[in-house]
DNA sequence: GGTTTAGTGAAAATCAGCAGCAAAAGAAGT
DNA sequence: ACTTCTTTTGCTGCTGATTTTCACTAAACC
C-alpha cells in the first residue's frame, strides 16, 4: 500500500512501471526536499541502497523531468542543475545572488494569469516555475 | 560609441572591464535574441571572430549570470542550459511540453507580487523568470 | 606612453551524463 | 505462485561540455 505517492500514481498513468530505483529516488526527493544536484541524489540513494546503479538514477531524474514531476534548474555557478519537485505542478522560490540560498514560497497568484494566458495564446497550460532573483535579509545586513 | 547597451552599462557599474570577447559574446546574444545553448553561442562567437577562445565565452556567460544579465535555464533533452537575456531583469515564456517550441510573452503582472514579496520576506528583488509549461496549439491539434 | 592588474587564449584536466548489452524484475494473465 | 513478455537495471567505458592553469595581452587610469 506505498502507492499513495501522487508522483507513483502519474507513473502508473503514463505507463511505467514501478521499480526499486524509481521507487527510492522519488523518495529521496520526497524526504529532501530540496534544491539538489544529480551527484547528491545520488550519494543520498547510494545511502539508502547501494544497489541501485547511477545510470538508474540518471534515468529515473530524465523520466520525472518528461512526466513534469521534476524541473531542473540552474543555481550559483555550477553547470549541473539542481533538480526541483513541481508539487501540484507548480514551485516558486526566490534565489539570492550572493550567498545563493533558495527561499521557497507557497502562495503564487498566477491562477488568474494561467487562465487569461491560455486563452490569449490558446494553449493549454500545465503547470509553472516561478524564480525571483535578489539579495537576502542577511546579504543586505553583511553589505551594511 | 558603442556604449549604448545597456548591458555594457551594467559591466561599468560592476567595474568589470569592457573587453573584446564579453563585447562579441554580447552582440551575439543580442542578435539572436533566443535560447542558445552555450555551444551555439560559442559557434556564433567563433563565426564572428574565430580570435576569442572558448573558455572565455564560458567565462563571460558566467559572468554575466552572475550580474543578472543572463539566465540559464533547462531546455528538454539537453544536459546543457540555454541562456535567455533578462531584459530588465525579467524573463517569462511558455515550453510545450511535446514539441518544446519556447513562445516569449512581455507582460507579466507581477509588480505586485514582487512588491508584496519583498515586505513578507524582507529582502530585495531585482528580477525574475517565470516559466508556463503547457501544450501549444499547434500539438493540440496533431493530437486530435 | 607607461603602469597596473583584470582578463585572455590555448591546451590539458576534470567530470557529469550517456550508450550498449546481458541479466533482472515488473506486469498481466493462468 | 508460475510463465511469459517487456521494460528497466547495473555495469563499465566513453564522450564531449566546462574548468583550470599559466604565461601573455590589453583595458583603465595616471
Amino acid at each position: 500500500m506505498n502507492s499513495q505517492s501522487p508522483y507513483i500514481q502519474i507513473l502508473r498513468q503514463h505507463g511505467c512501471r514501478i521499480t526499486r530505483a524509481r521507487r527510492i529516488v522519488l523518495r529521496v526527493l520526497e524526504d529532501e526536499a530540496r534544491h539538489n544536484t544529480s551527484t547528491q541524489i545520488i550519494e543520498a540513494v547510494e545511502a539508502l541502497d547501494p544497489g541501485v546503479g547511477r545510470a538508474s538514477v540518471f534515468r529515473s531524474l530524465d523520466l520525472f523531468t518528461r512526466l513534469g514531476i521534476l524541473r531542473p534548474i540552474y543555481i550559483s555557478g555550477s553547470m549541473t542543475p539542481a533538480y526541483v519537485l513541481m508539487s501540484g505542478g507548480h514551485h516558486h522560490h526566490v534565489i539570492c545572488s550572493k550567498c545563493q540560498a533558495i527561499h521557497d514560497f507557497d502562495d503564487c497568484g498566477l491562477d488568474d494569469m494561467t487562465r487569461q494566458l491560455e486563452t490569449k495564446l490558446n494553449l493549454r497550460i500545465d503547470g509553472h516555475l516561478l524564480e525571483f532573483y535578489g539579495v537576502c535579509a542577511d546579504c543586505q545586513a553583511a553589505d551594511a
